[in-house]
DNA sequence: CGTATGTAGTTCAACTTTCTACTACACTGT
DNA sequence: ACAGTGTAGTAGAAAGTTGAACTACATACG
């Protein structure tokens, strides 16, 4: 029954009263009202916040412990099976799993070492490099699939009703694509 | 409309007739049946990781940018802010927020040299040690707190309905709580 | 008491991620 | 053809994270 807004990191009258939103330029002392998050706006992204944490913390767990795989590397992996040919250009795969070219070079650059994928010079483009999934890479990923999927059921979907799984679904969907910068309603493809 | 289990890290045939789920055990052979995910539940899951990458990312970002802090300083920032005479234990702080002891002890260390926060021997028990945030730290955690609330609003509060944002959290507190180990509906405190 | 086992926190080395160049090719316009 | 600008990918150093080993205190039990 509080109203003071607590959490999302300062408490009562201190923090509402405090600093500016801190933009680049530095002229005004006219700082803007802060719409602090209403308790239930603050439970409701906590819970997701701290959800997520150790959601992905299991999930990444699982996955080590099964098949000796990060998440990111499985991710790599699943992106490059479902593309034709089993291949895609890095800068695509980069975007793809939000990773920074530099990261994806390094982790595919592990990857090769292992065997799981393939480095290839891409004909249309002499700057690009098409990365594959190997054989060997395959297999690992059919190995490591059955033992991820049970993860997910265990520690998501069947934690969830049908309906709950699609509200989430659908919101993050709209998150998603909010960052991505598409339309909200539109199916860019 | 296809039936098939793609995506989760296989696609149809090869997928389903694979490999075992890896359990540490090697004598019988009787694979499980793999409950493979529905094209929904596939929609929704991946919905759900990436959307979930992409927020943490861009407010990791933003928070970075106008505050100069991580996301895992503020939030060592906020629990503490938020404990009684603003001090917690480093074990307490590490389960709070989910962080190995050892990445703890770093982050801390890092935030210490910071002048965010300080050690202070445990009097009851010789072996702990108390995390306080200082007056410095808490200035910080309130000249961040509009910015970073801000940015929780751009990117996810104000991108859905409250009927959303409510489904949303009442779906993670979920999955919260089942990976915490705590009864379904239960209140712990 | 005194040994055994458990918990709290740190340390060190290996590994991963980030940040900032840097090289090479592509495209645009003149 | 040839600057200028943009894109693709890599390289290396710095920063952060992980995991195992280690010290120190606590607790249980004979």
């Amino acid at each position: 029954m509080r109203t003071t807004g607590t959490d999302m990191g300062t408490a009562g009258a201190s923090a509402t009263s405090a600093a500016g939103t801190g933009t680049t330029s530095g002229g005004t002392v006219a700082t803007a009202p802060v719409r602090w998050l209403s308790a239930d706006q603050q439970r409701d992204w906590r819970a997701f916040r701290d959800g997520t944490v150790l959601l992905l913390d299991a999930l990444g767990r699982d996955l080590e412990e099964r098949s000796g795989l990060s998440l990111h590397e499985y991710e790599v992996m699943v992106r490059l099976s479902e593309a034709p040919g089993r291949t895609l250009r890095m800068s695509q795969l980069a975007t793809d799993i939000a990773h920074s070219r530099s990261r994806l070079t390094h982790t595919i650059s592990r990857m090769e070492s292992a065997g799981l994928v393939a480095r290839v010079a891409c004909s249309e483009d002499a700057r690009g490099v098409n990365c594959v999934l190997t054989e060997k890479g395959w297999a690992a990923l059919v190995a490591a699939a059955p033992g991820h999927v049970a993860s997910v059921r265990a520690h998501l979907v069947d934690v969830l009703s049908g309906e709950q799984l699609v509200a989430l679904g659908e919101a993050m969907e709209q998150v998603r694509a909010h960052l991505r910068g598409e339309c909200p309603a539109d199916d860019v493809h």
